[in-house]
DNA sequence: ATGGTTGTTTAACAA
């Protein structure tokens, strides 16, 4: 099972770099973030003619995840749990009905910036809520997986220039001990589990000519329950679709599960 | 070098 996750920045901007994409990539699950639409304007019907299901969990000018899936699902369920007064659209999760049932959960972490401030206290209260769902994810033993944009550089190797980053939300002390919490509870980082410590980023800001010097970031993660990463095959970074027409700041990032 | 770009929505805000 092919499972990608891509932060398209804005559904009706990237439609045509979305269809492109899905058609070439092909993934069974593709996890969008940054849809920025109402659930009423996702345009379903091109995504539908490839062959998904359409399931979205939109908010109005900002954030907003989607799954699309060629498998049934079953159990979706939207909106992080653990704070009934956030009304931010970061979080879409179902069960995915393959060969094997994968429970696949897309994020969208908040940003945090700037630091310090309300923006930041609520990027770490929403941190931890993501660890008492993880915690809760790895107590059922599901083959799962929790992936999307982290809006965390985890360490100075994930990014081209660490010392840009000191201080920003990204590269918080906080911000590293907060994920680190998450993962020690038992997940795998599948991109580190495949390729040890390589340069790979996610993301080129577009702005000062990011792209072309490689002036990237690695904000972008799957992390995999002890089920799951016992079942992964592959992870890889579609890197080159960053340098294509019209392009998103983020590319998608994918793993092969044997499931 | 304290800039620069893009998307959503129309003056900012978010990233």
């Amino acid at each position: 099972m092919k499972i990608a996750s891509f932060n398209i920045n804005g559904v009706k901007a990237r439609l045509p770099a979305l269809l492109a994409w899905l058609a070439d990539a092909k993934p069974d699950v593709a996890i969008l973030q940054e849809i920025k639409s109402v659930d009423d304007g996702f345009p379903r019907e091109p995504i539908e003619d490839l062959g998904y299901t359409v399931e979205t969990h939109g908010q109005k000018g900002f954030n907003g995840v989607a799954l699309l899936s060629r498998l049934p699902l079953e159990d979706i369920s939207r909106g992080l749990p653990g704070d009934e007064t956030d009304e931010q659209a970061r979080w879409i999760e179902a069960m995915v009905m393959g060969d094997v049932p994968v429970r696949v959960c897309g994020l969208y972490l908040p940003n945090g910036n700037p630091v310090p401030g309300p923006k930041f206290d609520y990027k770490l209260g929403w941190m931890e809520r993501l660890k008492a769902r993880g915690e809760a994810l790895l107590a059922s033993e599901e083959i799962a997986v929790m992936a999307g944009d982290y809006n965390v550089i985890p360490q100075a190797e994930d990014c081209a220039d660490p010392k840009a980053w000191e201080g920003d939300a990204l590269f918080r002390p906080e911000t590293h001990a907060a994920y680190r919490r998450i993962l020690n509870l038992g997940f795998t980082d599948a991109l580190r589990a495949v390729n040890g410590t390589a340069e790979t980023y996610t993301f080129w800001d577009y702005q000062a000519g990011a792209w072309e010097r490689n002036n990237g970031i690695r904000i972008d993660h799957f992390l995999l329950s002890p089920q799951a990463a016992d079942r992964l095959k592959a992870c890889e970074i579609d890197a080159e679709v960053r340098g294509r027409e019209k392009p998103s700041d983020h590319v998608p990032i994918w793993v092969d599960l044997d499931a």
